[in-house]
DNA sequence: ATTGAATCGCACGTTACGTGTTGTTTTATA
DNA sequence: TATAAAACAACACGTAACGTGCGATTCAAT
């Protein structure tokens, strides 16, 4: 028999949380003393015990009281649908790293907070991904759209930095001379990071360029707009020029 | 100028919301009617859409009031201090998921609740994975470990499955001969399996073997425990004798 | 018997609103 | 312009799982 200190003690809950069990009907003791004083036997820190592990596994209090009480529960069902409840959660918070990724490099390299690109990057990942490849489906087929969400679910925090890197020295270097040393190094070294997140794939490449001329409006890769494109354009209608 | 019916439409965030977001001071309409109902202007409408932006984000309405107070706020360290946030509840969620369905495939072979494998498997979630690892110092090397540490972090559903799956024959034959066809057969399956999941180290493999047989206490990999492990050596025996 | 520690029971605080009520203001219609 | 209908303000209570007190017992040791 333990008092409620002394169970406390033995399971690491506190007093408080034994305390609220016994509210809510979650754990009562299978006895008390003459004065009142709770007393817990074995059975009941085996309760304890499992109620725990219950809520380790993420279940509410009032599940738990459920599950426990009728023992032909539907346990399965119960711990599958934690299972997908975590796996969606999982989903939330891979979007959710990949804005604030997106945001925090932002503001690094352009210095300030830019509400504009904050928004879009939000609202880029508030609709789900399938819906964001709508708009390219007339450039893209389903095969490489496939590809495309891989890669983006798959960039890594690295990737996303050197990406932000060199659109925003692109933003800082809009107005040079597309015909200029500089304005060719920094294309190039947007073809160079482009070629590497997409593995080469010469055909990909070119599909996606092209639907990113065309759907000029919005911002299609976190922070690369429509002035981005379109410095790279010029870049490359120069370089054209020369030859 | 909008009324809080209008702005709620506009927004889409419900008229309560607004309510509350006056009430807590992170939302004050800039003039109101002689009536005393609430008017926002655009300035209103802007402060609103960067509130939904930080919320989005995941930050508490308290610290948006203050991140939207002081514009020399850190900006940075607060999006990097989600950033982690984000990081560490996605690995919690990981083991999380791992240990689901552990014992979501332990209740599917067994086709009860074992609350001793719900027990252990918990248990060896709690504790960090560095600290599980321990056990293994004397005979593993830090490279395997790492090694270990990330197949474990990969292990498929499928994979799991399959575990699951064998080791729960296994246990369903603890007491078959262990040079019968059908002893073999087992041990076989499971020698595939774990060549499978340890990529054809021969050596990791050997070093693993070495530590399951010294630390037959606890479960070490899921629901694998001493019997399992035993019942294989047995095997290996039978088949050694055999030849 | 006394005293210090443990415990009980109660209540309010937390977070971001949902839901509901009553009384007032605005808007639309006659 | 009178009146009905809709919108709104202001307040209160509920949510989940306890934390944090608080005064009033009760227990355990001296």
């Amino acid at each position: 028999m333990y008092s409620i200190g002394q169970l406390s003690k033995k399971t690491g809950v506190t007093v408080r949380t034994l305390d609220h069990y016994d509210e809510i009907g979650l754990i009562k003791p299978s006895s008390k003393t003459d004065g009142g004083h709770r007393l817990y036997n074995e059975d009941d820190v085996m309760r304890l015990e499992r109620v725990l592990a219950l809520k380790f596994m993420g279940f509410k209090l009032e599940q738990i009281k459920n599950i426990l009480k009728d023992s032909t529960s539907t346990w399965l069902e119960s711990i599958q649908e934690q299972l997908e409840m975590v796996k969606r959660e999982q989903e939330r918070l891979k979007t959710l790293e990949q804005a604030l990724l997106g945001i925090s490099c932002s503001i690094e390299y352009e210095g300030e907070v830019n509400w504009s690109i904050i928004f879009s990057t939000i609202q880029l990942f508030q609709q789900d991904p399938e819906d964001v490849l709508q708009q390219y489906k007339s450039y893209l087929s389903e095969d490489e759209m496939e590809k495309i969400m891989d890669m983006n679910a798959q960039m890594s925090k690295e990737d996303m930095r050197e990406w932000m890197e060199i659109i925003s020295d692109i933003k800082a270097n809009l107005e040079i001379d597309p015909a200029s040393e500089k304005a060719q190094q920094l294309a190039e070294r947007w073809m160079n990071l482009a070629e590497n997140i997409f593995g080469n794939d010469e055909e990909l490449l070119g599909d996606m360029w092209d639907a990113l001329q065309n759907l000029k409006e919005g911002i299609v890769f976190y922070p690369m707009d429509k002035d981005v494109i379109e410095f790279i354009e010029r870049v490359y209608m120069a370089k054209e020029e020369v030859k």
